[in-house]
DNA sequence: GCGACAG
DNA sequence: ATCTTGTCGC
């Protein structure tokens, strides 16, 4: 995507599993897909699924991402033209102890393009919540700033973003076919409040 | 051995 | 992730 304006883009999805209170075997695995650039919800799905993996740092997508991969099956089978040209994912993409979170994993399982958005720092390749790092956060002063989260490698991992009025950045990274910079943009423009609205429409609707 | 730990 | 208590801001 070179296109500053996202030309083209008609249709942004989000992806979760919400789990059951009281009950960390059942889950209901959502998929909505919003309209772009208005936001305005165009699809939903809910499916309550049986979750056998724990969950465990670094693991998600292998607790995750069966019931994911079935959701974006069932609305390509049910309603094809309404399937999302891109996807965004709660957790991690890049920005993962092996480099392939979960948002990586659903995208090559898909072949959609897929970011990863993370409401919480992984801590990985150096990469620390420590007093340098709430340093930076404070530096964030408007929507849209932005600083690169940059591990002990040298590799840039992803980014942190202050989305709107909270100080509470979010973590983007890389999933599939998106650079990193394209995953900010639209992120940040499919922001009303903190969180991005297509991750935020599915965890209500999940809930 | 102890702390850290996306969702 | 969920739960719980309290605080701030619109």
């Amino acid at each position: 995507q070179k296109e500053p304006s996202f030309a083209g883009l008609e249709r942004v999805g989000g992806v979760d599993l919400s789990y059951v209170k009281g009950d960390d075997s059942r889950a209901c695995a959502s998929l909505v897909v919003l309209s772009y650039p208005g936001l305005e919800v165009l699809y939903e799905d809910c499916q309550m699924v049986a979750v056998s993996a724990p969950y465990v740092a670094g693991f998600l997508a292998f607790r995750e991402v069966p019931f994911l991969v079935e959701a974006v099956q069932r609305v390509q089978q049910e309603e094809p033209r309404l399937k999302p040209q891109v996807l965004l994912v709660d957790g991690n993409g890049l920005l993962h102890h092996r480099g392939f979170g979960v948002a990586c994993h659903l995208g090559v399982l898909t072949d959609l393009p897929c970011i990863g958005v993370a409401k919480n720092l992984l801590q990985v390749d150096g990469l620390a919540r420590d007093e340098l790092h709430r340093e930076q956060i404070r530096s964030l002063q408007r929507g849209g700033d932005t600083f690169p989260l940059t591990g002990t490698s040298g590799n840039v991992l992803g980014m942190a973003l202050r989305s709107c009025n909270s100080s509470k950045p979010l973590y983007i990274s890389v999933g599939h076919r998106v650079c990193l910079e394209t995953a900010v943009r639209l992120v940040q423009s499919c922001c009303r409040y903190r969180i991005p609205e297509p991750i935020r429409q599915v965890q209500k609707q999940g809930s």
